[in-house]
DNA sequence: TTTAATTTTTTGATTGATCAAAATTCATCT
DNA sequence: AGATGAATTTTGATCAATCAAAAAATTAAA
């Protein structure tokens, strides 16, 4: 019923809401979202309200119907089950296979990704630490700190990375940053824009601010 | 590049090549195969010629370039090697994954497959007995004979069912016809229409010559 | 409170895929 | 050879998705 560009445009939608804490999500967030035109994320909001999908208020933004949000949420499991399905099972590396999920979400059937989700143990996080909603589309996101919230010289468990470039985490692999490794933030430089980490295994290195609030962890006891 | 539609459309192209043993396809046959009208064919041929995909004859029919017929093996290769991953490792019913290939084996990377392939140890033929395309595109098609043809009272086993009914094969499964089991006709008759067929576990019965055309076999030495 | 800059929407067009129905061509059968 | 029926192609239209560029609205600055 739905094509596989709605679910994309719902699926957009959803995250920028998600990730600025506000429900109304402007036309421009979304056309730079997916990297359409302007008047192309405009022309896509009409017939999405149309199919009540969200409402829309000309030169305000949209925001995700119940409905909407159903199917938003459905679409985003099925992309985060097939990615550690594809990490878990296949063995593909956790910089590689936001790519291919990208596509898989939109023609994996329920009842494939009932299997994977049985074969994985019923998986709470992707691995990129991205929560999975649950098969009725309920989804709680944690709110970790980012490495530049969070303690300093304090024993960290890296929890999640908000960030799926394939170059950023193998960059980050490298140096053993991943969910579950155990890290801790040395120093913070504000006027110089970056910070010192030490990973537990491997040497201690610097990341930009910016690059280290795509970072969240948690305090470990 | 290529759509999904024009995938479907080279596989459908090759596929009646292959069983009519006929390079020359009409755009009859294609949208009958498709399920699309007579003229939605006729386009689509045009923009495949234009492509270089098929050479097309007005009234007469297409034939797949070399170019086409390369891509037609390779969707085939992805159909069949999803399929076989589908039953093998996912545990799925061979009589239900026909319809989630269909959709699958045109998003599915080419590392994915080829990881799929090395995990089911480089198999040659699918769930339904057709054989797997090579990843270079080579496919070879052995010419074994159907149930109306083979031997009578001899022990066969079955090969291929080229058909892909969900209906069809739970029917057949239910009464022991599968790829690798042995079977034997009893008789035929061709008044009726059909004949009698008993697998090596299970009881006899009928099956009429079209449903029995679909079945292949092999003499069992 | 005008003016300027930014964002959003409109407009006009294109491409891919499809259909129904009309027109054409082909094959067959007197 | 001419008529008839079947297959094929054309025509005219629709729907989804997109863009570039013009127009309008909103926001920020002077
Ligand atoms: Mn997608
Ligand atoms: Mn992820
Ligand atoms: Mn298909
Ligand atoms: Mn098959």
């Amino acid at each position: 019923m739905t094509t596989s560009t709605v679910e994309d445009y719902l699926k957009c939608i959803y995250q920028e809401s998600q990730r600025s804490g506000n429900s109304l999500i402007s036309t421009g967030q979304i056309a730079a979202g997916l990297k359409v035109a302007p008047g192309t994320a405009t022309a896509m909001m009409k017939t999405l309200a149309d199919s009540g999908l969200v409402s829309y208020e000309p030169y305000s933004g949209v925001r995700l119907t119940p409905e909407g949000a159903r199917l938003a949420t459905h679409v985003l499991r099925r992309h985060r089950v097939v990615e550690l399905f594809l990490v878990q099972v296949m063995g593909m590396n956790w910089s590689e296979v936001h790519k291919d999920a990208e596509l898989l979400e939109h023609d994996v059937s329920d009842r494939l990704i009932d299997r994977m989700d049985e074969m994985l143990g019923r998986p709470t996080v992707d691995p990129h630490g991205d929560p999975i909603p649950s098969a009725r589309g309920v989804l709680k996101e944690k709110d970790y700190p980012s490495l530049l919230l969070c303690g300093l010289r304090a024993p960290l468990r890296v929890v999640r990375v908000t960030d799926q470039e394939t170059g950023f985490l193998l960059f980050l692999e490298g140096h053993g940053i991943m969910p579950g490794n155990r890290i801790e933030v040395l120093s913070r430089d504000e006027a110089a824009d970056s910070l010192m980490v030490r990973p537990e295994s491997g040497k201690s290195f610097s990341l930009g601010f910016r690059a280290a609030s795509k970072i969240l962890v948690e305090t470990v006891a």
